[in-house]
DNA sequence: AGGATTCCTTGACGGCCGTCCAAGAGCGTC
DNA sequence: GACGCTCTTGGACGGCCGTCAAGGAATCCT
């Protein structure tokens, strides 16, 4: 805390006070944007919006936030935190290589049941950042998290059959998350099938990332 | 073209002239909207801006179209016959399984590279589908007609190796639109190898899907 | 040519947007 | 209890949005 009391510009009030109060409430408006941004898509969201669902009064994001960027900025980074701590123990125990498939298929499947909306978020932010450059590094640092995920995977499927990866981790990703997109698009248009589909899907596919 | 000269609503308007220059406006009014969205993406495009971009002003959107929703739906639906034309030849010749390989990996490819801002635009608009109901009936049915072209090639690769699809369609479409997106995003991103990645990884992955 | 019809422009409307600001509320400290 | 600082409110601003209507321009038909 500074001693001196000099009268503080809005960007400087951000900078300070790190661990207090002022880090928590951008925390918790973070999280209410998430969920509006979750519900409404980031094209149909306003600033309004997300102050109306967290209760507060519409004035208070800009002492919190910069401007809209800055809010959805550190809303992205606040989301991958909460994706690799999700999904970082998934592989964590499995001794068998069936029950390592299975365990994968059935950790994406009820990830993409339980969080449907989040991964529809990250799927259209990840379309935004090609359009808009603002948040093209901390998606780009998410999507590296994410292809790293599922190296882990193939390696750990690797070591429990005695093999070694035989694709790159950037090939193992996309088909991964090619079958995960497309299961969630199913998932969200009613598909009863989808989430299975997935099982099956990564159960397949990943037998194949090693020889 | 009716005889009796009754005043036309709006909607009337559109119904009539199938054939004359009315739908050729549109057609023409289309293409410049969609040029114009794929150069600022869907959340980013006002009526406005695609007026001046092709040319007319802002109030003619109107007269050939309902609202914004009826000309949205109206690009994803030229986009579509433009995407099915294009993709259609691809599989067409190919006698040897390395040349249709190599023919495949080729065609993606290039339209990888030559449409680049077109294909972004249709991964916005798959993604906006899922937030707004009105796009959903027409992206998915663009999506099947993709599903069915990668589905097609499957069929015709495994003919020419005397074997048979191991694999769903939408596992196969699944994973090479996973492969696709992930080399949109990368070369767009400004990443060489993105294009010459898509290459391998499809030459690698289409094998996996029979036997 | 001239009237009817189609096509297009222009300007306006209400509404929502992001942003900013003056003022008040809450609250710990003296 | 008064002060100083932090936090929050609610209103105002200019601007852009989608939509619409009135009227001019172009075209067609006889």
């Amino acid at each position: 805390m500074t001693s001196t009391s000099e009268p503080l510009a809005p960007p400087d009030r951000i900078a300070r006070r790190q661990v207090d109060k002022f880090a928590e409430r951008r925390r918790q408006l973070a999280d209410a944007a998430l969920l509006t941004l979750s519900e409404r898509g980031y094209a149909r969201t306003s600033l309004r919006e997300i102050a109306k669902d967290s209760g507060f009064s519409h004035g208070v994001l800009h002492y919190y936030f910069r401007d809209k960027v800055d809010l959805i900025t550190y809303c992205v980074r606040q989301y991958k935190a909460h994706c690799v701590e999700r999904y970082d123990g998934i592989v964590a125990t499995a001794t068998e290589p069936a029950a390592l498939l299975a365990g994968v298929g059935d950790a994406l499947a009820g990830t993409l049941a339980q969080d449907a909306l989040m991964h529809r978020l990250w799927y259209d932010l990840r379309g935004q950042s090609l359009f808009e450059e603002s948040f093209r590094a901390d998606v780009a640092e998410i999507d590296d998290s994410l292809e790293r995920m599922i190296w882990r995977t193939v390696e750990a499927y690797a070591g429990l059959v005695g093999a070694t990866p035989t694709c790159s981790p950037s090939f193992a990703y996309a088909t991964v998350d090619g079958l995960f997109a497309q299961a969630l698009l199913r998932h969200l248009a009613g598909s009863s099938d989808a989430l299975d589909d997935l099982r099956d899907g990564v159960r397949r596919q990943l037998p194949t990332l090693v020889g």
